[in-house]
DNA sequence: GAGCACTGC
C-alpha cells in the first residue's frame, strides 16, 4: 500500500535551475528514506487507509499518541512520555483539537488566536503533524518565532513531548546553530531564518505547512513573510499556512488573508485587577517608586514588576527604592525588599539574579523582591511569582526619519496591547494586580490600540534588497499588511542604487545579488565586498564584524577616567574604525581572554560575538569567492588603504567641519544636518572631512564611530554620488568644487 | 563632553 503523497508536490513543482533540480533529487532521496523507515508504523495499524489527502481526527491521533510505538520515530514510547502526554491533554488548546483539524483540513490559510498559556506554540504544530504526515511526503512543518531562545527552548520542549531526540524528528534552526537533520519533520526557526531560506528557494518547497507564530509582534521579518506567503499560496496549492497570534488583532489578519477562518482558544492565566491613577502623573518615575513602596507596605505576599524605559532610569530607580525601603525597614515599618534591575545589556549572570528567591520576612512583615525592567520583561523574559505590576505607560521605541535617514530611540507612550501584555505578567501564578500610572481616560483615549509595526519605523534598505532577491520586482504594489511610507521606500531604493546594488532601472545587479547573501546592512556588505579592491578585506571584515555587535568599550560609572585612558591606549590617530581594528588584534593576541578584557574595560561578550560574526561572514566570503586579503602591515599605505575602503562604503555618511566654527561642529553632506562628533570618539585633533558609522539623536545630534578621510577620495571612489550638479549651493559644494579642480589639475 | 528599548540574518 502506498499513499503516493510524495508525488503530489513533485508534479506541481516547476524546476527552474540546476540548483533546484539538485535539491529536488536530494528531497527525493529523503522521501525514500522516510518511506522505508517510517511508513510502516503508520500503515500497520491501518489507521490511515487508502486516501489521497489524509484527514485525521482527534480520535485517530489520540490512538496513535496512546499507542506503544512512536509513529514518527518507530521507537517504543518511554515511560516519561505518558506523563507529559497527560499534562498536554489538559492544555486549553486540546479541547479544540477537532475543531482545529476541521478548519485546517478545509482551508489553505487559517488564523489561530490563543492567549498565553493556551499551549498553541507547542501543540498546534504537533496536531498538524498527525494530519499532514510530513514524514511520508518528505516535507517539513515549519513554525517561526521572533526570537532565537524561543525557537530553541520550544523545540527542546516539543522534542520531549514527542519522545524524540532534539535535532532528529524535531529540531530548530537559528543563526549560528542548526539543529536539524534529514529526519526532521518539525522545525522551529526564527522568522529571519525562514526569510533567508526563501531567498534561495522562492517556493519554500521543502515545507508542506508553515506556521507563523507570534504574528501580532509584527517584526519586520514576519511582515515580509506574510506578504510573501500570501503570494505563495496561489502558486503552491499544496502549502498550508497558519497565522498564530496572541491579541485581538485577529480581524486584521483574517481580512488580510482573504477572510481566512479563525479559531480562538482561551488562555490559562489568572485574573488581574487593573487600577488607574485618579489624575495625570507628571513625574512617573517618582510615582512609580512611591507605588512600589506602598504595595510593599500594604499588599499581600507576591513579587513586584515595574516597567521603566532604559538602563539609566532603571539603575536610578533601583537605588532609590532600595535606599528608601532600607530606611523604613530599620524603623520597623516594612519588610525586606530585594530590588533587581533587568535590561538587555546586563550580563547574563546578573540577569539570572531576578530568579533568586525573595528574602525572608522581617519585622513580622512581608519581604519580597522587586524587578525593575525594560520591555524585555514584556515579551522576552517571564518571571513567575510576580503578582503586582506597575506600568507607567512608557517605553523607548525606534523611530525612523526618512528625510535625514536617521533611526533613533524615543521615549513614547505604549499601546493598549502593550499595556494589556504588561498587566498579564501579574497573573502567571495567581490572581494579581496591575497599577497603571495614568488615568482610565488616558488609557481609553490616548493610547493607540497597537504599536506601529516595525516596518513603519525602520530604514528599509535591507528589506528592499531582500524583496528584490526574493523576486519581487514591483515593490510599489507589493501587498504589505501595512505599507511603509513611500518616502521610506524611495530612500531605500535610492541608497541601494548609489551602492550599485540596484541599477538605474531598479534591477538587482550582480553586486546586489552578492550583497544579499551577507547578514549585514547593505552598506556594510558593499564595504566588505569592495575592500578586496584595496587589498584589505581581512581588516574590513574585522571592522564590519565589530560594527555589528554591541559596543565593545565598557565605561563603568566609578571608573570612567581610567576606562577612557585605557581606551586611548588603543587609539589610532585617524579614528574609531581603525581603533576597533587595534582592539581586535590585541584581543586575539592576548588569547581572547576574559580577564584581559576586564582589565582593559572591554566587553568580552561583544568581542566573542564579533568573532562569531566574523567567522560566519568569512565563510560566506569563501563560499562566494570574495577574496580574503591584506596589505603588508609595514607598508606605508597599509592604513590608508583601509581608510579608502571605508570611504568606498561610507561615502553617503560624510561630514565636513563647518568653516569658522568651533571644533567638533560639523555639517553632514547632502542632508546638511548640524552634528557634533560624539565625545566617545578617539579623534583628538581637528579633521576637516570625516566618515561616520551612525547618526544618533540623544541630547544633541551626534555622529558616532568616526574616521578622518581625504576629500579627494570621495570624488575618486564615489563619483556618482559626488556629482556636484546634485548638490545644494553652500560651503560643502564650494569646497568640493575646489577639490574637483585640484584633482583635475 | 556622553549613552545603549528589543529582536533578527
Amino acid at each position: 500500500m502506498s499513499l503516493n503523497m510524495g508525488d503530489r508536490k513533485h508534479k506541481k513543482l516547476k524546476l527552474e535551475s540546476a540548483e533546484e533540480i539538485a535539491e529536488e533529487a536530494e528531497r527525493e532521496t529523503l522521501r525514500k528514506h522516510h518511506d522505508e523507515t517510517q511508513q510502516l508504523n503508520f500503515h500497520d495499524d491501518g489507521e490511515f487507509g487508502n486516501i489521497t489527502r489524509h484527514q485525521s481526527t482527534t480520535k485517530q491521533a489520540n490512538n496513535l499518541e496512546d499507542g506503544k510505538t512512536n509513529p514518527f520515530s518507530g521507537n517504543e514510547f518511554s515511560v516519561g512520555y505518558f506523563d507529559i502526554l497527560k499534562t498536554r491533554r489538559n492544555l486549553p488548546v486540546h479541547q479544540q483539537r477537532d475543531e482545529f483539524l476541521k478548519v485546517f483540513q478545509k482551508n489553505q490559510i487559517m488564523v489561530f488566536v490563543g492567549e498565553t498559556g493556551s499551549g498553541k506554540t507547542t501543540q498546534i504544530p504537533q496536531f498538524v503533524l498527525f494530519d499532514d504526515l510530513p514524514h511520508l511526503q518528505g516535507t517539513q512543518v515549519a513554525c517561526t518565532q521572533p526570537r532565537r531562545v524561543a525557537a530553541m527552548s520550544v523545540a527542546a520542549r516539543v522534542a520531549d513531548e514527542m519522545d524524540v531526540k532534539l535535532g532528529e524528528e524535531v529540531g530548530y534552526n537559528i543563526r549560528f546553530d542548526n539543529k536539524t537533520s534529514n529526519k526532521t519533520i518539525l522545525k522551529y526557526l526564527t522568522d529571519g531564518m525562514l526569510l533567508k531560506e526563501a531567498m534561495d528557494d522562492h517556493l519554500l518547497s521543502r515545507y508542506s505547512v508553515i506556521i507563523l507564530d507570534e504574528a501580532h509582534e509584527r517584526t519586520l521579518a514576519t511582515d515580509v513573510l506574510m506578504g510573501l506567503l500570501k503570494r505563495l499560496v496561489a502558486k503552491r496549492k499544496d502549502l498550508k499556512i497558519i497565522i498564530m497570534s496572541a491579541t485581538l488583532e485577529a480581524k486584521k489578519f483574517q481580512s488580510y488573508f482573504n477572510d481566512a477562518p479563525l479559531i480562538t482558544v482561551p488562555g490559562r492565566t489568572h485574573p488581574v485587577e487593573i487600577y488607574y491613577t485618579p489624575e495625570y502623573q507628571k513625574d512617573y518615575l517618582d510615582a512609580a517608586i512611591r507605588t512600589v513602596l506602598q504595595i510593599h507596605a500594604t499588599e499581600d505576599e507576591g513579587d513586584i514588576l515595574l516597567f521603566l524605559t532604559g538602563e539609566e532610569e532603571i539603575e536610578d530607580a533601583v537605588k532609590k527604592i532600595q535606599l528608601e525601603n532600607d530606611q523604613l525597614m530599620r524603623e520597623g515599618q516594612s519588610g525586606d525588599i530585594k530590588v533587581h534591575p533587568l535590561y538587555g545589556s546586563l550580563p547574563p549572570y546578573q540577569q539570572q539574579k531576578i530568579f533568586e528567591p525573595a528574602p525572608p520576612n522581617v519585622n513580622g512583615r512581608i519581604s519580597r523582591k522587586c524587578i525593575v525592567s525594560t520591555n524585555i520583561a514584556e515579551t522576552s523574559l517571564t518571571i513567575d511569582g510576580v503578582v503586582y505590576v506597575i506600568d507607567p505607560g512608557f517605553s523607548k521605541q525606534k523611530v525612523y526619519n526618512p528625510r535625514i535617514r536617521v533611526e533613533s530611540l524615543l521615549v513614547s507612550p505604549i499601546s493598549k496591547a502593550s499595556a494589556q501584555q504588561r498587566a498579564g505578567r501579574a497573573g502567571r501564578t495567581k490572581p494579581g494586580k496591575c497599577f497603571r500610572l495614568y488615568t482610565e481616560e488616558a488609557f481609553k483615549k490616548e493610547l493607540i490600540d497597537q504599536s506601529y509595526p516595525e516596518i513603519l519605523r525602520s530604514n528599509l534598505s535591507n528589506t528592499v534588497l531582500e524583496l528584490k532577491k526574493l523576486g519581487i520586482d514591483d515593490l510599489v504594489h507589493f501587498d504589505f499588511m501595512d505599507p511603509p511610507a513611500p518616502e521610506t521606500m524611495m530612500r531605500a531604493l535610492e541608497e541601494l542604487n548609489y551602492l550599485n546594488c540596484l541599477s538605474d532601472e531598479g534591477e538587482l545587479t550582480s553586486l546586489g545579488r552578492l550583497t544579499s547573501n551577507f547578514p549585514l546592512d547593505p552598506m556594510l556588505a558593499v564595504l566588505l565586498i569592495g575592500s578586496v579592491a584595496f587589498n584589505c578585506s581581512n581588516e574590513i571584515l574585522t571592522i564590519v564584524s565589530l560594527l555589528s555587535v554591541p559596543n565593545i568599550f565598557v565605561r563603568p560609572i566609578q571608573n570612567r577616567k581610567l576606562a577612557d585612558e585605557i581606551k586611548m591606549s588603543f587609539a589610532h590617530k585617524d579614528g574609531d574604525h581603525l581603533t576597533l581594528l587595534n582592539v581586535y588584534y590585541e584581543f586575539i593576541e592576548n588569547g581572547e581572554d576574559a580577564k584581559w578584557c576586564r582589565e582593559n574595560f572591554l566587553n568580552y561578550r561583544s568581542l566573542v560575538s564579533a568573532k562569531n560574526v566574523r567567522n560566519q561572514l568569512k565563510s560566506i566570503m569563501e563560499k562566494h569567492e570574495v577574496r580574503l586579503c591584506s596589505n603588508n602591515f609595514n607598508d606605508r599605505s597599509y592604513w590608508d588603504n583601509i581608510r579608502k575602503a571605508l570611504v568606498a562604503g561610507f561615502f553617503m555618511q560624510v561630514a565636513k567641519k563647518k568653516s569658522g566654527a568651533n571644533k567638533n561642529n560639523y555639517l553632514t553632506i547632502k542632508d546638511n544636518q548640524d552634528v557634533l562628533i560624539h565625545p566617545s570618539s578617539v579623534l583628538t585633533f581637528e579633521n576637516e572631512w570625516v566618515i561616520y558609522n551612525e547618526f544618533v539623536l540623544t541630547s544633541k545630534n551626534y555622529i558616532r564611530t568616526v574616521t578622518n578621510i581625504k576629500p579627494e577620495w570621495l570624488i575618486e571612489l564615489a563619483p556618482k554620488y559626488y556629482n556636484l550638479d546634485h548638490f545644494q549651493k553652500g560651503d560643502v559644494k564650494l569646497s568640493l568644487e575646489r577639490i574637483h579642480k585640484s584633482v583635475r589639475g
